[in-house]
DNA sequence: ACTATGAACATTGTTAACAAAGTTTGTAAT
DNA sequence: ATTACAAACTTTGTTAACAATGTTCATAGT
Protein backbone atom coordinates (compact mmCIF):
# COMPACT_ATOMS: atom_id res chain seq x y z
CA UNK A 1 0.00 0.00 0.00
CA UNK A 2 1.23 3.61 0.79
CA UNK A 3 3.28 2.88 3.01
CA UNK A 4 6.64 3.08 1.75
CA UNK A 5 9.07 5.09 1.92
CA UNK A 6 7.43 7.35 0.28
CA UNK A 7 6.95 9.21 3.71
CA UNK A 8 3.99 10.23 4.45
CA UNK A 9 5.54 14.06 4.79
CA UNK A 10 5.57 13.92 0.70
CA UNK A 11 1.84 12.74 0.88
CA UNK A 12 0.68 15.34 3.01
CA UNK A 13 2.46 18.12 0.98
CA UNK A 14 0.74 16.06 -2.18
CA UNK A 15 -3.00 17.09 -0.65
CA UNK A 16 -1.77 20.51 0.10
CA UNK A 17 -0.49 20.50 -3.58
CA UNK A 18 -3.60 19.73 -4.99
CA UNK A 19 -5.76 22.29 -2.42
CA UNK A 20 -3.38 24.47 -3.77
CA UNK A 21 -4.33 23.72 -7.43
CA UNK A 22 -8.25 23.74 -6.66
CA UNK A 23 -7.78 27.18 -5.06
CA UNK A 24 -5.94 28.46 -7.85
CA UNK A 25 -8.55 27.23 -10.91
CA UNK A 26 -10.93 28.69 -8.58
CA UNK A 27 -12.88 25.16 -8.02
CA UNK A 28 -12.56 25.81 -4.80
CA UNK A 29 -14.91 29.65 -3.86
CA UNK A 30 -14.30 31.56 -0.65
CA UNK A 31 -16.48 30.96 1.67
CA UNK A 32 -16.54 26.94 1.04
CA UNK A 33 -16.45 24.43 4.07
CA UNK A 34 -13.75 22.17 3.95
CA UNK A 35 -14.77 19.79 6.26
CA UNK A 36 -12.88 17.33 7.92
CA UNK A 37 -14.96 14.22 7.07
CA UNK A 38 -15.30 14.84 3.32
CA UNK A 39 -11.08 15.71 2.89
CA UNK A 40 -10.57 12.35 4.65
CA UNK A 41 -13.25 10.84 2.13
CA UNK A 42 -11.68 12.90 -0.46
CA UNK A 43 -7.98 11.95 -0.39
CA UNK A 44 -8.41 8.36 1.79
CA UNK A 45 -6.55 9.85 5.11
CA UNK A 46 -6.99 10.06 8.28
CA UNK A 47 -8.43 12.86 10.53
CA UNK A 48 -4.94 14.08 11.88
CA UNK A 49 -3.45 14.36 8.60
CA UNK A 50 -6.25 16.71 7.07
CA UNK A 51 -5.97 19.07 10.03
CA UNK A 52 -2.02 19.03 9.87
CA UNK A 53 -3.02 20.01 6.31
CA UNK A 54 -5.41 22.99 7.17
CA UNK A 55 -3.38 24.14 10.03
CA UNK A 56 -0.75 25.01 6.87
CA UNK A 57 -3.09 26.24 4.35
CA UNK A 58 -4.69 28.94 7.39
CA UNK A 59 -0.71 29.44 8.07
CA UNK A 60 -1.20 30.63 4.50
CA UNK A 61 -4.02 32.65 4.99
CA UNK A 62 -5.74 30.41 2.05
CA UNK A 63 -8.19 29.04 4.69
CA UNK A 64 -9.78 30.54 8.04
CA UNK A 65 -10.14 28.18 11.29
CA UNK A 66 -13.03 29.16 13.32
CA UNK A 67 -12.47 27.25 16.61
CA UNK A 68 -15.53 24.91 16.72
CA UNK A 69 -16.96 25.40 13.31
CA UNK A 70 -14.45 24.30 11.06
CA UNK A 71 -12.17 25.34 8.19
CA UNK A 72 -13.71 27.17 5.01
CA UNK A 73 -11.88 28.89 1.83
CA UNK A 74 -10.64 32.31 3.25
CA UNK A 75 -12.81 34.86 1.81
CA UNK A 76 -9.91 38.50 1.96
CA UNK A 77 -11.33 41.31 3.00
CA UNK A 78 -10.80 44.31 0.68
CA UNK A 79 -8.24 45.79 2.88
CA UNK A 80 -6.28 42.46 2.51
CA UNK A 81 -6.99 41.99 -1.24
CA UNK A 82 -5.27 45.71 -1.85
CA UNK A 83 -2.47 43.94 0.36
CA UNK A 84 -1.87 41.18 -2.18
CA UNK A 85 -1.27 43.27 -4.92
CA UNK A 86 0.43 46.23 -3.29
CA UNK A 87 3.04 43.39 -2.29
CA UNK A 88 3.02 41.74 -5.81
CA UNK A 89 3.74 45.46 -7.21
CA UNK A 90 6.55 45.53 -4.97
CA UNK A 91 8.02 42.49 -5.77
CA UNK A 92 7.35 40.78 -9.01
CA UNK A 93 8.47 43.82 -11.27
CA UNK A 94 12.51 43.88 -9.34
CA UNK A 95 11.83 39.87 -10.22
CA UNK A 96 11.21 40.56 -13.63
CA UNK A 97 14.39 42.62 -13.61
CA UNK A 98 16.59 40.25 -12.90
CA UNK A 99 14.93 37.21 -14.38
CA UNK A 100 15.87 39.32 -17.51
CA UNK A 101 19.51 39.22 -16.52
CA UNK A 102 19.14 35.27 -15.40
CA UNK A 103 16.98 33.77 -18.34
CA UNK A 104 18.85 30.99 -20.43
CA UNK A 105 17.24 30.32 -23.60
CA UNK A 106 15.83 27.52 -22.68
CA UNK A 107 13.92 29.28 -20.25
CA UNK A 108 12.38 31.13 -22.96
CA UNK A 109 11.41 28.17 -24.93
CA UNK A 110 9.46 26.98 -21.76
CA UNK A 111 7.54 30.67 -21.73
CA UNK A 112 7.17 30.94 -25.20
CA UNK A 113 5.16 27.33 -24.88
CA UNK A 114 3.63 28.55 -22.42
CA UNK A 115 2.30 31.26 -23.60
CA UNK A 116 0.85 29.39 -26.70
CA UNK A 117 -1.48 27.70 -24.16
CA UNK A 118 -2.34 30.79 -22.55
CA UNK A 119 -3.24 32.87 -26.33
CA UNK A 120 -5.52 28.83 -26.17
CA UNK A 121 -7.53 29.47 -23.18
CA UNK A 122 -8.15 32.89 -23.94
CA UNK A 123 -9.23 32.34 -27.31
CA UNK A 124 -12.18 29.52 -26.20
CA UNK A 125 -13.04 31.90 -23.37
CA UNK A 126 -12.02 29.33 -20.93
CA UNK A 127 -11.78 31.41 -18.29
CA UNK A 128 -10.57 29.16 -15.39
CA UNK A 129 -7.72 27.62 -17.54
CA UNK A 130 -6.31 31.08 -18.28
CA UNK A 131 -6.65 32.24 -14.83
CA UNK A 132 -4.45 29.19 -13.86
CA UNK A 133 -2.11 29.29 -17.05
CA UNK A 134 -1.66 33.66 -15.93
CA UNK A 135 -0.75 32.46 -12.55
CA UNK A 136 1.79 29.76 -13.77
CA UNK A 137 3.41 32.38 -15.62
CA UNK A 138 3.80 34.03 -13.11
CA UNK A 139 5.42 31.73 -10.72
CA UNK A 140 7.81 30.25 -13.59
CA UNK A 141 9.18 33.48 -13.94
CA UNK A 142 10.05 33.78 -10.26
CA UNK A 143 11.71 30.39 -10.59
CA UNK A 144 14.08 32.37 -13.04
CA UNK A 145 15.32 34.36 -9.44
CA UNK A 146 16.72 30.91 -8.46
CA UNK A 147 15.55 32.15 -5.20
CA UNK A 148 13.29 29.70 -3.06
CA UNK A 149 12.11 32.32 -0.52
CA UNK A 150 10.88 34.36 -3.38
CA UNK A 151 9.27 31.81 -5.41
CA UNK A 152 7.43 30.29 -2.06
CA UNK A 153 6.60 33.96 -1.72
CA UNK A 154 5.24 34.93 -5.16
CA UNK A 155 3.51 31.35 -5.43
CA UNK A 156 1.11 32.45 -2.58
CA UNK A 157 0.64 35.83 -3.72
CA UNK A 158 -0.79 34.11 -6.75
CA UNK A 159 -2.74 31.38 -5.09
CA UNK A 160 -4.47 34.44 -2.97
CA UNK A 161 -4.75 35.88 -6.27
CA UNK A 162 -7.12 33.46 -7.49
CA UNK A 163 -9.12 33.55 -4.29
CA UNK A 164 -9.40 37.33 -4.70
CA UNK A 165 -10.23 37.29 -8.28
CA UNK A 166 -12.95 34.89 -7.32
CA UNK A 167 -14.29 37.26 -4.26
CA UNK A 168 -14.30 40.19 -6.04
CA UNK A 169 -14.58 38.97 -10.08
CA UNK A 170 -12.95 41.49 -12.26
CA UNK A 171 -14.64 44.51 -13.86
CA UNK A 172 -12.98 43.75 -17.60
CA UNK A 173 -13.74 40.55 -19.38
CA UNK A 174 -9.50 39.57 -19.04
CA UNK A 175 -7.60 38.76 -16.09
CA UNK A 176 -4.11 38.86 -17.38
CA UNK A 177 -3.54 40.10 -21.02
CA UNK A 178 -1.75 37.65 -22.94
CA UNK A 179 -0.33 40.35 -24.93
CA UNK A 180 1.09 41.83 -21.93
CA UNK A 181 2.94 38.38 -21.05
CA UNK A 182 4.54 38.57 -24.37
CA UNK A 183 5.67 41.79 -23.92
CA UNK A 184 7.36 40.79 -21.01
CA UNK A 185 9.43 37.73 -22.61
CA UNK A 186 10.54 39.97 -24.95
CA UNK A 187 12.04 42.26 -22.66
CA UNK A 188 13.23 39.21 -21.26
CA UNK A 189 14.82 38.02 -24.55
CA UNK A 190 16.87 41.66 -25.38
CA UNK A 191 18.04 40.91 -21.51
CA UNK A 192 16.29 44.57 -21.19
CA UNK A 193 16.31 44.76 -17.46
CA UNK A 194 14.52 47.90 -17.10
CA UNK A 195 11.93 47.35 -19.89
CA UNK A 196 10.86 43.58 -17.75
CA UNK A 197 10.49 45.55 -14.48
CA UNK A 198 8.52 48.63 -16.18
CA UNK A 199 6.23 45.99 -17.95
CA UNK A 200 5.85 44.19 -15.04
CA UNK A 201 4.78 47.23 -13.06
CA UNK A 202 2.81 48.10 -15.43
CA UNK A 203 0.86 44.57 -16.05
CA UNK A 204 0.40 44.01 -12.26
CA UNK A 205 -0.97 47.69 -12.15
CA UNK A 206 -3.37 46.69 -14.80
CA UNK A 207 -4.61 43.28 -12.66
CA UNK A 208 -4.94 45.88 -9.77
CA UNK A 209 -7.27 47.88 -11.55
CA UNK A 210 -9.39 45.27 -13.25
CA UNK A 211 -10.48 43.93 -10.02
CA UNK A 212 -13.36 45.36 -8.26
CA UNK A 213 -12.56 45.59 -4.47
CA UNK A 214 -16.21 47.80 -3.95
CA UNK A 215 -18.59 44.39 -3.34
CA UNK A 216 -17.95 40.68 -2.91
CA UNK A 217 -19.59 37.58 -4.28
CA UNK A 218 -19.37 34.89 -2.71
CA UNK A 219 -20.31 30.85 -3.88
CA UNK A 220 -20.32 27.32 -2.85
CA UNK A 221 -19.57 24.33 -4.62
CA UNK A 222 -19.76 20.67 -3.70
CA UNK A 223 -16.39 18.97 -2.62
CA UNK A 224 -16.74 15.67 -3.61
CA UNK A 225 -17.05 16.76 -6.89
CA UNK A 226 -14.06 19.16 -6.67
CA UNK A 227 -11.84 16.49 -5.71
CA UNK A 228 -12.83 13.41 -8.05
CA UNK A 229 -10.45 12.78 -9.95
CA UNK A 230 -7.48 12.55 -7.20
CA UNK B 1 -19.03 33.83 24.08
CA UNK B 2 -16.58 30.99 25.37
CA UNK B 3 -13.10 32.36 26.84
CA UNK B 4 -11.19 29.51 26.81
CA UNK B 5 -11.01 28.93 23.03
CA UNK B 6 -10.03 32.43 22.74
CA UNK B 7 -7.15 32.26 24.74
CA UNK B 8 -6.38 28.76 23.59
CA UNK B 9 -5.63 30.17 20.09
CA UNK B 10 -3.52 33.29 21.32
CA UNK B 11 -1.64 31.25 23.57
CA UNK B 12 -0.71 28.95 20.81
CA UNK B 13 0.66 31.78 18.96
CA UNK B 14 2.33 32.96 22.20
CA UNK B 15 4.14 30.19 22.13
CA UNK B 16 5.24 30.82 18.42
CA UNK B 17 6.14 34.08 19.32
CA UNK B 18 7.93 33.09 22.30
CA UNK B 19 10.50 31.16 20.04
CA UNK B 20 10.37 33.50 17.40
CA UNK B 21 11.70 35.47 20.18
CA UNK B 22 14.32 32.71 21.50
CA UNK B 23 15.20 32.74 18.20
CA UNK B 24 15.87 35.66 17.36
CA UNK B 25 17.64 36.37 20.58
CA UNK B 26 19.90 33.14 19.70
CA UNK B 27 19.04 31.93 23.09
CA UNK B 28 18.44 28.64 20.40
CA UNK B 29 21.51 27.95 18.45
CA UNK B 30 20.91 26.09 14.94
CA UNK B 31 20.71 22.80 15.34
CA UNK B 32 19.20 22.78 18.82
CA UNK B 33 17.02 19.61 19.39
CA UNK B 34 13.41 20.76 20.51
CA UNK B 35 12.04 17.51 22.41
CA UNK B 36 8.21 17.69 22.78
CA UNK B 37 7.94 16.71 26.13
CA UNK B 38 10.46 19.34 27.02
CA UNK B 39 8.49 22.10 24.80
CA UNK B 40 5.42 20.98 27.10
CA UNK B 41 7.31 21.18 30.16
CA UNK B 42 8.19 24.81 29.38
CA UNK B 43 4.87 25.90 28.27
CA UNK B 44 2.56 24.09 30.50
CA UNK B 45 0.75 22.69 27.51
CA UNK B 46 0.30 19.23 25.91
CA UNK B 47 1.98 17.26 23.43
CA UNK B 48 -0.41 18.17 21.01
CA UNK B 49 0.04 22.08 21.30
CA UNK B 50 3.40 21.63 21.19
CA UNK B 51 3.11 19.13 17.71
CA UNK B 52 0.91 22.07 15.74
CA UNK B 53 3.13 24.94 16.69
CA UNK B 54 6.35 23.06 15.72
CA UNK B 55 4.88 22.07 12.30
CA UNK B 56 4.02 25.96 11.86
CA UNK B 57 7.56 26.90 12.57
CA UNK B 58 8.78 23.97 10.40
CA UNK B 59 6.30 25.56 7.73
CA UNK B 60 7.99 28.87 8.09
CA UNK B 61 11.48 26.69 7.70
CA UNK B 62 12.58 27.79 11.54
CA UNK B 63 12.67 24.35 12.56
CA UNK B 64 13.63 21.25 10.75
CA UNK B 65 11.08 18.47 11.25
CA UNK B 66 13.06 15.44 10.74
CA UNK B 67 10.38 12.23 11.10
CA UNK B 68 10.68 9.60 13.47
CA UNK B 69 13.93 11.62 14.88
CA UNK B 70 12.37 15.21 16.26
CA UNK B 71 12.01 18.50 15.83
CA UNK B 72 15.56 20.88 15.22
CA UNK B 73 16.29 24.23 14.79
CA UNK B 74 16.84 24.90 11.64
CA UNK B 75 20.35 25.34 10.04
CA UNK B 76 20.26 27.26 6.80
CA UNK B 77 22.70 26.28 4.03
CA UNK B 78 24.59 28.84 2.63
CA UNK B 79 22.44 28.80 -0.30
CA UNK B 80 19.42 29.54 1.76
CA UNK B 81 21.21 32.23 3.75
CA UNK B 82 22.20 33.79 0.59
CA UNK B 83 18.45 33.49 -0.53
CA UNK B 84 17.15 35.06 2.46
CA UNK B 85 19.62 38.32 1.73
CA UNK B 86 18.71 38.82 -1.91
CA UNK B 87 15.35 38.47 -1.24
CA UNK B 88 15.98 41.23 1.64
CA UNK B 89 17.59 43.09 -0.63
CA UNK B 90 15.05 43.08 -3.23
CA UNK B 91 12.16 43.73 -0.53
CA UNK B 92 13.16 46.15 2.10
CA UNK B 93 14.72 49.18 0.18
CA UNK B 94 11.06 49.46 -1.31
CA UNK B 95 9.52 49.15 1.67
CA UNK B 96 12.30 52.06 3.13
CA UNK B 97 11.22 54.04 0.14
CA UNK B 98 7.40 53.66 0.75
CA UNK B 99 8.14 54.43 4.66
CA UNK B 100 9.48 57.63 3.69
CA UNK B 101 6.41 58.89 2.06
CA UNK B 102 3.78 57.16 4.89
CA UNK B 103 5.84 58.04 7.83
CA UNK B 104 4.34 60.28 10.74
CA UNK B 105 5.89 62.23 13.53
CA UNK B 106 4.64 59.73 16.19
CA UNK B 107 6.41 56.79 14.32
CA UNK B 108 9.24 59.13 14.44
CA UNK B 109 9.56 59.12 17.66
CA UNK B 110 9.35 55.71 18.22
CA UNK B 111 12.52 54.48 15.81
CA UNK B 112 14.11 57.50 17.63
CA UNK B 113 13.86 55.97 21.14
CA UNK B 114 14.27 52.60 19.59
CA UNK B 115 17.76 53.92 17.82
CA UNK B 116 18.92 55.13 21.56
CA UNK B 117 18.31 51.56 23.11
CA UNK B 118 20.31 50.24 19.91
CA UNK B 119 23.15 52.04 20.57
CA UNK B 120 23.31 51.43 24.29
CA UNK B 121 23.63 47.46 23.37
CA UNK B 122 26.31 48.44 21.53
CA UNK B 123 28.17 50.89 23.95
CA UNK B 124 27.89 47.92 25.85
CA UNK B 125 28.65 45.09 24.16
CA UNK B 126 25.22 43.24 24.06
CA UNK B 127 25.30 41.49 21.37
CA UNK B 128 22.55 39.29 21.65
CA UNK B 129 20.31 42.60 22.44
CA UNK B 130 22.28 44.57 19.69
CA UNK B 131 20.72 42.03 17.46
CA UNK B 132 17.40 41.73 18.55
CA UNK B 133 17.24 45.04 18.77
CA UNK B 134 18.18 45.65 15.00
CA UNK B 135 15.46 43.02 14.10
CA UNK B 136 13.44 45.13 15.95
CA UNK B 137 13.98 47.94 13.79
CA UNK B 138 13.54 46.31 10.44
CA UNK B 139 10.17 44.79 11.60
CA UNK B 140 8.88 48.72 12.74
CA UNK B 141 9.95 49.80 9.29
CA UNK B 142 8.27 47.50 7.87
CA UNK B 143 5.16 47.99 9.67
CA UNK B 144 4.97 51.68 8.49
CA UNK B 145 4.10 50.14 5.06
CA UNK B 146 0.68 49.14 6.69
CA UNK B 147 1.07 45.90 4.80
CA UNK B 148 0.72 42.98 6.48
CA UNK B 149 1.29 40.82 3.87
CA UNK B 150 4.78 42.20 3.74
CA UNK B 151 5.05 42.64 7.26
CA UNK B 152 4.78 39.13 7.61
CA UNK B 153 7.29 38.24 4.52
CA UNK B 154 9.65 40.44 6.44
CA UNK B 155 9.51 39.43 9.89
CA UNK B 156 10.38 35.87 8.52
CA UNK B 157 13.41 36.76 7.05
CA UNK B 158 14.44 38.75 9.60
CA UNK B 159 14.27 35.92 12.11
CA UNK B 160 16.13 33.63 9.75
CA UNK B 161 18.59 36.13 9.42
CA UNK B 162 19.55 35.58 13.02
CA UNK B 163 19.39 31.96 12.21
CA UNK B 164 21.77 32.96 9.42
CA UNK B 165 24.09 34.84 11.50
CA UNK B 166 24.01 32.48 14.47
CA UNK B 167 24.89 29.54 11.92
CA UNK B 168 27.68 31.49 10.08
CA UNK B 169 28.69 34.27 12.10
CA UNK B 170 30.15 37.72 11.19
CA UNK B 171 33.49 38.58 9.86
CA UNK B 172 32.74 42.23 11.76
CA UNK B 173 32.28 43.06 14.84
CA UNK B 174 29.17 44.91 14.13
CA UNK B 175 26.08 43.34 12.99
CA UNK B 176 23.31 46.22 12.06
CA UNK B 177 25.60 49.21 12.72
CA UNK B 178 23.09 51.79 14.34
CA UNK B 179 24.48 54.79 12.62
CA UNK B 180 23.37 53.28 9.33
CA UNK B 181 19.63 52.96 10.90
CA UNK B 182 20.25 56.61 12.28
CA UNK B 183 21.05 57.76 8.43
CA UNK B 184 17.62 55.54 7.44
CA UNK B 185 15.59 57.70 9.91
CA UNK B 186 16.90 61.05 8.39
CA UNK B 187 16.31 60.55 5.41
CA UNK B 188 12.39 59.32 6.29
CA UNK B 189 12.07 62.35 8.67
CA UNK B 190 13.03 64.21 5.90
CA UNK B 191 10.40 62.41 3.38
CA UNK B 192 13.08 61.60 0.84
CA UNK B 193 12.35 58.30 -0.01
CA UNK B 194 14.89 57.79 -2.98
CA UNK B 195 17.50 58.10 -0.21
CA UNK B 196 15.45 56.08 2.58
CA UNK B 197 15.78 53.13 -0.48
CA UNK B 198 19.06 54.00 -1.62
CA UNK B 199 20.44 53.55 2.32
CA UNK B 200 18.37 50.96 3.43
CA UNK B 201 20.17 49.07 -0.13
CA UNK B 202 23.56 49.35 1.12
CA UNK B 203 22.74 49.27 4.58
CA UNK B 204 21.19 44.94 3.88
CA UNK B 205 24.37 44.94 1.22
CA UNK B 206 26.55 45.82 4.50
CA UNK B 207 25.38 43.21 6.34
CA UNK B 208 25.00 40.17 3.84
CA UNK B 209 29.27 41.20 3.43
CA UNK B 210 29.86 41.05 6.67
CA UNK B 211 28.37 37.34 6.79
CA UNK B 212 30.85 34.79 5.73
CA UNK B 213 28.86 32.03 3.96
CA UNK B 214 31.74 30.41 3.78
CA UNK B 215 31.77 28.06 6.38
CA UNK B 216 29.39 27.16 9.73
CA UNK B 217 30.07 27.49 12.95
CA UNK B 218 30.26 25.16 15.53
CA UNK B 219 26.95 24.36 17.08
CA UNK B 220 25.97 22.06 20.04
CA UNK B 221 25.84 19.31 17.91
CA UNK B 222 29.37 19.61 16.64
CA UNK B 223 30.35 20.64 20.39
CA UNK B 224 29.06 17.20 21.60
CA UNK B 225 31.04 15.16 18.98
CA UNK B 226 34.08 17.86 20.05
CA UNK B 227 34.03 16.38 23.45
CA UNK B 228 33.84 12.57 22.51
CA UNK B 229 37.50 11.70 22.24
CA UNK B 230 38.04 13.14 26.13
C1' DA C 1 -48.08 30.52 10.48
C1' DC C 2 -44.12 31.86 13.18
C1' DT C 3 -40.95 31.94 16.81
C1' DA C 4 -38.88 29.69 20.83
C1' DT C 5 -37.19 25.86 23.14
C1' DG C 6 -34.89 21.69 23.61
C1' DA C 7 -33.48 17.28 22.31
C1' DA C 8 -31.10 14.51 18.74
C1' DC C 9 -27.48 14.74 15.58
C1' DA C 10 -23.10 15.98 13.52
C1' DT C 11 -18.64 18.07 13.68
C1' DT C 12 -14.67 19.68 15.86
C1' DG C 13 -11.26 19.55 19.80
C1' DT C 14 -8.70 16.93 23.27
C1' DT C 15 -6.83 13.17 25.71
C1' DA C 16 -4.76 8.92 26.44
C1' DA C 17 -3.35 4.57 25.11
C1' DC C 18 -0.80 2.17 21.69
C1' DA C 19 2.59 1.33 17.83
C1' DA C 20 6.89 2.28 15.64
C1' DA C 21 11.22 4.11 15.24
C1' DG C 22 15.40 5.86 17.29
C1' DT C 23 18.84 5.98 21.09
C1' DT C 24 21.33 4.38 24.78
C1' DT C 25 23.39 0.86 27.68
C1' DG C 26 25.30 -3.32 28.87
C1' DT C 27 27.49 -7.59 27.65
C1' DA C 28 30.22 -10.78 25.15
C1' DA C 29 33.54 -12.05 21.81
C1' DT C 30 37.72 -10.98 19.29
C1' DA D 1 40.35 -2.21 24.81
C1' DT D 2 37.32 -2.15 20.94
C1' DT D 3 33.64 -3.65 18.20
C1' DA D 4 29.19 -6.04 17.52
C1' DC D 5 25.02 -7.14 18.98
C1' DA D 6 20.86 -7.17 21.68
C1' DA D 7 17.79 -5.69 25.17
C1' DA D 8 15.87 -1.79 27.74
C1' DC D 9 14.60 2.73 27.37
C1' DT D 10 13.12 7.05 25.28
C1' DT D 11 10.90 9.73 21.89
C1' DT D 12 8.00 10.33 18.10
C1' DG D 13 3.86 8.98 15.23
C1' DT D 14 -0.82 7.18 14.92
C1' DT D 15 -5.21 5.62 16.25
C1' DA D 16 -9.39 5.57 18.59
C1' DA D 17 -12.33 6.81 22.15
C1' DC D 18 -14.23 10.66 24.57
C1' DA D 19 -15.62 15.57 25.52
C1' DA D 20 -17.30 19.94 23.97
C1' DT D 21 -19.27 22.76 20.83
C1' DG D 22 -22.19 23.84 17.00
C1' DT D 23 -26.20 22.60 13.99
C1' DT D 24 -30.55 20.76 12.73
C1' DC D 25 -35.01 19.38 13.40
C1' DA D 26 -39.14 18.51 15.70
C1' DT D 27 -42.48 20.17 18.93
C1' DA D 28 -45.22 23.37 21.49
C1' DG D 29 -46.99 27.70 22.52
C1' DT D 30 -48.54 32.31 21.03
Amino acid sequence: MTVSLKSEKAEEEAIVEKIYAALINQRLAPGTKLSEALLCEAFGVGRMRVRRVLLLLANRELVDLQPNKGAFVARPTPKQAQEVFEARLLIEPSLARIAASNVKAKDLKVLEKHLIKESAAHATGDRHEAIRLSGEFHGYLAELSNNAVLVRVVKDLITRSSLIIGMFGEKGLINCRDDEHAGIIQALRAGDSPRAESLMRHHINHLRNNIDFGRSRATSEDLISVFKGD
